[in-house]
DNA sequence: CCGAGAGTGAGAATCGATTATCATTCTCGT
DNA sequence: ACGAGAATGATAATCGATTCTCACTCTCGG
């Protein structure tokens, strides 16, 4: 089988290469020919959200995906045809101003649904 | 017990009074004195939505809520304390324009994370 | 008053996601 | 090469949310 290190390494590999956050199943089907378990996966990702390496993304309705914890302030689209997640750069302005008086804001999340380039530019 | 209509009415008129996206258990909890049970707040909330009555609001982690279908556009603010969500209105400027070229956007979501009204100010 | 049909509630069943279990396998230092 | 300890994978178990089941109740027309 594969070596101590290599499933960690694949893991960690395959979500910093895909650049979206990928759910458990898909880095099980990314590392289909390792033959790694799906309890496998789930601990490495664990333990890499614990050791702060990777970051835990929750869309609703959908299964938790991860991504590199270093990657600057973003927000997400999620293709309503493939269901992947993919990473949108930057930020809109007034974000936290929206909230009422009386309310701390202390964070934001900002979810973009469509059609990614794979699948609305299929011709292209 | 109560009449045929007065648990959809009960529930229809919470989901409207409280001004913000409401739990199943929370529904529950506020008709709490009518005896109504779950499989029936499930059954109108969900009849709701499909008649278009009720609007189901779904935020990652927490079970489904509802709110009235005809609500101007508005975003969500989720209380970490008390894991309420209350509207927010008005809507930051730019929203659709973060999407890479190629990624249409149909749809876009806010969610403001921080602490209530309620749950800030009070010293109480 | 009576029966058909809709509504209801308690609890069982289901569903997808995640975690726990446990026997086996692998890694490494010695 | 050897044994301790960590890692792995198949599978069972769990968990929270939601739906299903079914016996019972209520409403309402006739």
């Amino acid at each position: 089988m594969a070596s101590a290190s290599s499933h960690r390494d694949a893991v960690l590999g395959l979500i910093r290469t895909l650049g979206r956050p990928v759910s458990v199943d898909e880095i099980r089907d990314g590392l289909r020919e390792t033959g790694i378990g799906i309890a496998t996966v789930y601990r490495i990702v664990n333990k890499g959200v614990e050791e702060g390496e990777i970051a835990r993304v929750e869309l609703p309705g959908a299964p938790a995906r991860f991504e590199p914890a270093d990657l600057p302030h973003h927000h997400h689209f999620e293709c309503d045809a493939c269901k992947r997640v993919y990473d949108v750069p930057g930020c809109a302005k007034g974000v936290a101003g929206l909230a009422p008086e009386g309310f701390a804001v202390e964070s934001h999340e900002i979810i973009l649904r469509g059609t990614c380039r794979d699948c609305s530019g299929v011709a292209v």
